[in-house]
DNA sequence: TAGAGCTTTCAGAGATTTGTAAATTCTCTG
DNA sequence: CAGAGAATTTACAAATCTCTGAAAGCTCTA
């Protein structure tokens, strides 16, 4: 089978398992698009041939995927058309937004331990929850950051 | 206001939070309406009542719930209706299957590595994907781990 | 082992989501 | 600054999902 080949079935089958872990579902399918491309970037035509979606979809997927910083709009000289491409970094900071969603667990157990007090049932099991979330938190960052170093001191001979 | 509405409110806000991230809406609230209760453990009734929900979709819910592990049936002497607690360490385990996801999308690099090959545009962005995975895998776990055995020595004298 | 008390399953109604096509807006260029 | 080419928004239609109510299925106990 040829290459082409190969790398859109892996790329549907990504999008599958993230749509199953609650991504939307061509919002996924754009992302593993431009991930298992061979192109360095795609355009939203590209995207709508591709996938066999309409160049609305493609906007709404789009629109999801750039605010959380996976993918990037990338000026193409001498072309009119926006080109999208994968970020570098992207899971990197994919996860570090995990952090907040960290973060919102710690309040919400706080929340739930101003009301009830520590000395209950509820309250033992909020103040696990905040723990965890708290310690999740304070090392999530840094366990990033580690990689990020490591890679880059991997690849300083190797910019994009 | 009183304690029951706080928690009330504040298992519905997070429950609510829960669905935007991906979770099931009753899935959440079930779950939520288990974390913040100021009972020990709840009947599929109490939860009928409490959510103003079908027996059927409590059943549903429970039967998402039970298999992440968040959520366990307990016997209950002197019942015959099945009590539903939330797990002690459920926030920990719900993590560690996170790291399930993570080999997935490891795995996923690989198989577009292998089909396009180290030294391409497509090889270079699967190759960071592949790193950043296997490194967040391997740390993990430990992480995990060393947050348990922090939490174990704090409270070795406060069993459930 | 018959039956009470719960839980689970199932079919269908209702709600929500999501994609398309077309209209609109935006943005370059000649 | 007019117009062409592209992106975005909108209204609507289709598909999907999820809950309810009712029936079926378990599992204890008397």
């Amino acid at each position: 089978m040829d290459t082409d080949q190969r790398l859109r079935e892996a790329a549907e089958k990504l999008a599958l398992t993230l749509a199953q872990g609650g991504m939307q579902k061509t919002t996924a399918r754009v992302m593993t698009a431009l991930l298992y491309t061979r192109q360095d970037a795609m355009t939203a035509a590209d995207l709508c041939a591709e996938l066999s979606i309409s160049s609305g979809a493609v906007s709404t997927a789009v629109k999801q995927l750039i605010p959380i910083g996976l993918i990037e709009r990338v000026p193409a000289p001498g072309s009119r058309r926006d080109h999208y491409r994968f970020r570098q970094g992207a899971w990197a900071s994919l996860m570090s937004q995990q952090n907040a969603m960290l973060a919102t667990m710690g309040a919400a157990a706080q929340e739930g331990l101003d009301a009830a007090g520590q000395d209950s049932v509820t309250g033992r099991r909020l103040h696990e929850m905040k723990d965890f979330y708290a310690y999740m938190t304070k090392q999530l960052i840094p366990l990033i950051d580690s990689w990020r170093q490591r890679y880059a001191a991997q690849h300083a001979d190797t910019p994009r």
